[in-house]
DNA sequence: TGCGTCACG
DNA sequence: GACGTACGTGACGCAA
């Protein structure tokens, strides 16, 4: 028999809603119920393949049961508003999945359910309710069961309701009626709960029987009850009663279930921002009107090359298999010179009948001149990573024009991944070929060499085609939106140097954490031993699960803090510390994880990543991933290594010159302030900074004032975790928890702040203002930061996108000036000739290996450049260290 | 893969 | 009355 699946619409919807929180599409609007509704949709669909499906929703407007019970519902809280203006949305979205939707006028989606489910029965229909609401258990029986499609479903039959409700499905309305449900005010019998019900039907089989024989009834409490409350419990049970007998018909080819239309879900689905389910229902090739093709012998290439080296642009891409561009081995190169256009060159296929590469080193040397002429310019997505590989392959990428990685991050930072599929998705509205389909996932994936030329050729030549689409889509908005200075004047020409950068890679002393790594093993050995010992157990110390059970179970100590998500106890360094002082134990499990922490994160894992060939470890600088306009260092992140505590500055060490070169260390000095001194325009901040004052101890003048209980070292310590704190908008709270003061005390010091720097107030008023207004906020450079959830009406969202909108002109801005100085510095060090290069960037820090004997003049060079690559309001001062090893060049 | 935690500026 | 409370990153170990 088919199965007809009738969805409780509006419970599915509450559900859904409730368990998901927090959940919000582009404009900061909730989208929570209507992507938990979906999910729960598509899994019905995908498990239970129906061939029949409806969904029912209550009505806003009066029914009888309202009719009935004035106060029918009184006590529900009204549907809170952004679940309601997620309701037409819910609509659609079954729709679109080509679920129809049935309403009835003055009755519940419950009756039209009930109604339908009777008539589908009637009509020789298996009918499954699709609801998580107790109430319909009255409808389960002969061919009518409920289905929760709750964690991995539950069927309920006319045995599964009485095994979890206690009665049959026809006493089910006899028991609610009984107990009655305080959320919708059906009263119920006072007195009288769900289990009592349950003793009270089960005996005497119905509201009815059990009122005709109420005086049998033992409990004297439950008899009054019953005497007193009798009405209540008779139109209760006609509250609870689900009725079948609305006007709706069961139109079997109207339920018939057709599928989903892929362009009203896909259209719907984009609007909402759900990145998945879009790519699931988005367009894909139209393969018949494209012109791609592999370049198959050396000839054809010659006459390409020549064709290719009169066009003014032309879009690349390349295969390689491995990850990281330093280390990848080149497979073949696309190349498109329109849209819909591509050639693919395979260079590095091996094995297969027919499908021969073409000798790499002659490709290469016919399409050498090509790559490196400045008047062809390129186009490509992250061309940083393909001029690594072309370097390595003695070629020099010349004439990078849009990289449209680059360019999509300048429009948009806070895209939560700047690859090239997505951004196809949003600006093409095409769902493009993905890798895993070409070289297959997880350990099944070949190699793409391993994968013959023409099965890659629809996967490279696209990436090339839709890179030159992207560039023409990508480049107007830059201009429209003013980012084509920065692109120009930052980005552009930081690819080649970010790209000399990762290649040079940093030198590692590894016999150096060799030794460290035994020394710290012992350390944590006998630290272990001690923490078992106060624990009076072994166990994973670096497992927070078992580490909770040990503090707050065994040793009973008190839960401060749950953590965000799984709402268990948390045993974070603030908890911790918090509990050290009535107890040894949390000491020794912070000083544990301190050492594991850096043992394994550095110490360990550095010497694994060094790179056989070099000799050296090669970061990966990532340009489109930090939303401020940072770079951030991955694989390994060299942005992250220790120097707060003793044993992270030996791992400093480690990092070290070739012999007979030294490291030279530049930072600047307290950028973000004297940014925030520049865009503020207060007079005292830029005074200090003009006289050079130490900065900190100006602000602890300022906000501390004559109160000299403490000593001037603990003053500058607190003044300068008010001076970072304070401009990014941390709250009293905190303030108060980080120094160690009572939060009034914090509140005073935030007040003295402000009247200390009246301008820096004034700029953040300003910078929000205009960021509200605009949605947008930006840097010195032009550099933006889209600021959506200013507008939300969640006052944490709003406050968090206030602190982000305050936070981005000051990060943001530091950021460029670093960008800026790295351009200048990588032409004076060409211009000199000098063998000394650039190697680390740290957001504020920038690291060069030179020569011995010219590591005191390139540390001049840097330092003179590294002031003057912009000019402020405040001097832009360089502290310059020279040293063996990184830790000893920093000092 | 998600989470908790912690390393850096 | 409860909740949560500076910004920006990336990597590790655990658990499912």
């Amino acid at each position: 028999m088919p199965t007809l699946f009738l969805i409780d619409g509006s419970n599915q919807m509450y559900r859904a809603y409730h368990a998901l929180r927090g959940l919000t599409g582009p404009d900061g609007k909730s989208t929570n119920a209507v992507y938990g509704f979906v999910t729960m949709l598509r899994k019905l669909l995908t498990d239970h393949q129906p061939t029949h499906i409806a969904a029912s929703f209550d009505l806003p407007t009066e029914t009888f049961r309202s009719k009935l019970a004035a106060d029918y519902k009184a006590n529900r809280a009204p549907m809170p508003d952004d679940l309601r203006e997620q309701l037409t949305w819910v609509h659609e979205a079954c729709q679109a999945m080509g679920v129809p939707i049935l309403t009835a006028e003055g009755f519940e989606a419950d009756d039209v359910i009930g109604t339908l489910a009777v008539k589908a029965a009637n009509a020789g229909f298996d009918v499954a309710i699709v609801t998580g609401d107790k109430d319909f258990f009255q409808l389960v029986g002969g061919r009518v069961k409920v289905y929760n499609p709750r964690d991995e479903g539950t069927w309920y039959d006319a045995e599964g309701v009485e095994a979890r409700f206690g009665v049959a499905p026809a006493q089910v309305v006899d028991v609610l009626a009984l107990m009655g449900d305080s959320i919708d005010n059906i009263k119920g019998v006072p007195g009288i709960g769900e289990k009592g019900a349950r003793e009270l039907i089960k005996t005497y089989g119905s509201v009815e029987d059990l009122l005709a024989r109420v005086d049998e009834v033992p409990q004297k409490k439950y008899r009054e009850a019953l005497k007193n409350h009798a009405d209540e419990a008779r139109q209760s049970r006609t509250l609870v009663m689900i009725h079948t007998d609305v006007g709706v018909d069961f139109d079997e080819a109207a339920f018939r279930f057709q599928g989903p239309s892929r362009e009203r879900c896909y259209a719907l689905f984009s609007s909402l921002g759900f990145r998945t389910l879009v790519t699931e229902f988005a367009p894909t090739a139209d393969t018949t009107t494209r012109d791609y093709a592999l370049v198959a012998s050396i000839e054809e290439l010659t006459m390409l090359v020549r064709e290719w080296s009169a066009q003014p642009q032309i879009a690349l891409r390349l295969i390689t298999d491995g990850t990281a561009p330093v280390r990848a081995s080149l497979v073949g190169i696309a190349v498109s010179t329109g849209a819909r256009q591509a050639r693919y060159i395979p260079v590095g296929h091996h094995g297969f009948m027919g499908d021969g590469s073409l000798d790499r080193d002659e490709a290469l040397g016919l399409l050498a001149p090509l790559l490196s002429n400045p008047d062809v310019r390129k186009i490509g997505h992250d061309l940083k990573a393909d001029t690594i590989v072309l370097a390595r392959h003695g070629i020099v990428l010349g004439g990078i024009d849009i990289d449209t990685m680059l360019a999509a991050y300048l429009l948009d930072a806070n895209r939560p991944s700047q690859a090239l599929e997505p951004l196809v998705l949003e600006q093409l509205s095409y769902r493009a070929v993905d890798e895993e389909a070409v070289r297959g996932k997880g350990a099944k994936a070949r190699p793409f060499a391993d994968v013959p030329a023409d099965a890659v050729l629809v996967y490279a030549g696209e990436r090339a085609d839709l890179s030159w689409q992207l560039a023409e889509a990508l480049s107007p908005l830059l201009t429209r939106d003013g980012l084509m200075d920065v692109y120009c004047d930052l980005e552009r020409p930081l690819i080649p140097i970010l790209a000399k950068l990762e290649q040079r890679g940093v030198r590692v002393d590894v016999p150096a954490l060799a030794a460290q790594a035994a020394r710290v093993d012992h350390e944590l050995g006998a630290l272990g031993a001690e923490i078992y010992r106060l624990a009076g157990e072994t166990f994973n110390i670096n497992s927070p699960k078992q580490l909770a059970d040990v503090l707050f179970e065994k040793l009973q100590l008190p839960v401060l803090k749950r953590t965000g998500t799984t709402r268990t106890p948390s045993t974070a360094v603030e908890v911790l510390e918090e509990l050290a002082l009535t107890h040894d134990l949390p000491r020794q499990i912070l000083d544990w994880r301190s050492l594991a922490k850096l043992k394994g994160t550095y110490i360990d894992a550095l010497p694994t990543l060094v790179n056989p060939q070099t000799g050296r470890v090669h970061t990966q600088f990532n340009q489109g991933v930090a939303a401020t306009g940072r770079l951030s260092s991955s694989d390994p992140n060299l942005q992250n290594i220790p120097i707060r505590t003793e044993l992270g500055r030996e791992i400093r060490r480690a990092f070290v010159a070739e012999p007979g070169w030294l490291l030279i260390s530049a930072d600047y000095s307290q950028i973000e302030l004297r940014v925030l001194a520049h865009l503020s325009g207060d007079e005292t901040l830029i005074a200090a900074f003009e006289r050079g004052e130490d900065i900190h101890d100006r602000t602890a003048d300022a906000v501390f004032g004559a109160d000299s209980a403490l000593g001037p070292h603990e003053l500058r310590r607190r003044a300068k975790i008010i001076n970072y704190a304070l401009l990014y908008g941390k709250t009293a709270f905190t303030l108060a928890k980080d120094i160690g003061v009572t939060q009034a005390a914090a509140q005073q010091f935030i007040d003295a702040y402000f009247e200390g720097f009246p301008r820096v107030r004034t700029f953040i008023d300003e910078t929000l203002a205009t960021a509200r207004e605009t949605g947008v906020v930006k840097t010195m450079f032009g550099r933006r930061r889209l600021v959506p959830e200013l507008t939300s009406r969640n006052g944490q969202i709003r406050s968090a996108a206030e602190r982000v909108a305050v936070n981005m002109p000051i990060q943001g801005t530091a950021a460029d000036i670093l960008k800026r100085a790295m351009i200048d510095i990588d032409a004076a060090l060409t211009a000199r000739g000098t063998e000394a290069r650039m190697i680390l960037t740290v957001h504020d820090e920038l690291l060069f290996e030179s020569p011995a004997q010219d590591a005191d003049d390139i540390a001049a060079l840097v330092r003179k450049t590294m002031s003057e690559a912009v000019t402020l309001r405040v001097p832009l001062d360089v502290d310059v260290g020279v040293g063996a090893n990184w830790k000893d060049a920093k000092s």
